[in-house]
DNA sequence: AAAACTATGATTAGCAC
DNA sequence: GGTGCTAATCATAGTTT
């Protein structure tokens, strides 16, 4: 989309490739955005690099979970703008989605693999589930996470109501 | 992009979004496929929507961790081909990223919480926890798919030797 | 080596079927 | 409802600062 065609293939200039990549990065991410709010959809992308020092993820989870408890309430705090359109949106498909979960939790579980792999380039043993075994830390960090949330929820609510 | 220049909102006609969602979608992950091939970083999309039945993974867990693989061990497949670079770029931050790990661990245990919202939008109560806290059948799926990409990358490795 | 520019290829909004 | 078209906008490869 420049001034050639470019080849579907690693580019072999080096600092070429790390412009090529911050440009595509940021047209990417933006794309990514247009496409969740154009759309109202859930849309989340994590890029790893040499580049950056920590894995692009977007947008942040607690961002995420925030955005979609927002979307959920929508209707009521907008009245009159798209208000049956969300809510249709919102109520097909629940219960097939319900039963979609545990496929779900499956695929995700085969993601955080793949997170981990990519964190661990080098030292890790591809036979080694230990870390993924004991996910009990993070469950703490998990409830803290959703108090936040839920009390900012809760918030809003309340300055709605005053 | 098109004839119009468009808000950056909700489309509020229904059929419209729809076919906004499937041309911007396919030009997504066009457009990470590039990025990924391209500067030769691993990049993963997950968008959730009522208009697929199930939500668009990209690449697929098992493809994301095999193409990691056949990253790691280019080099003696081509050689003289960006061998250099290569592994320039697989050795760079390496210990950084491992001193990273428990981060990750922890915005992707978050991204769990989120798939889950996502599949459960109507039925689930934000404090239940109960899912997450008990991954035990996942590990066995887990497993069994290492085992299969395992046998893969053996079976190639094989060949090249014979 | 980062930021700005710009020519050009890629994407897509609206329309036609 | 989908698919294909094409005018119009957008993204970005190569270039310049």
């Amino acid at each position: 989309m420049g001034r050639r065609k470019v080849k579907h293939e690693l580019i072999s200039n080096e600092s070429v490739r790390k412009v090529t990549f911050r440009k595509r990065k940021a047209g990417l991410l933006k794309k990514l955005d247009e496409l969740a709010t154009l759309c109202g959809v859930a849309a989340c992308a994590i890029i790893f690099s040499a580049y950056d020092d920590q894995p692009e993820i977007w947008p942040s989870p607690a961002e995420a979970l925030f955005a979609f408890e927002e979307l959920k309430r929508s209707p009521s705090r907008n009245p009159g703008k798209y208000m049956v359109d969300q809510e249709a949106f919102l109520t097909t498909n629940a219960s097939k989605l319900n039963q979609q979960l545990e496929k779900q939790r499956r695929r995700n579980l085969g993601f955080e693999l793949e997170l981990m792999m990519a964190g661990c380039t080098e030292g890790m043993d591809l036979h080694d589930l230990k870390h993924i075994k004991n996910p009990s830390e993070s469950i703490q960090f998990l409830e803290e996470m959703i108090a936040s949330v839920t009390s900012e929820i809760e918030l809003a609510e309340n300055e709605n109501n005053d």
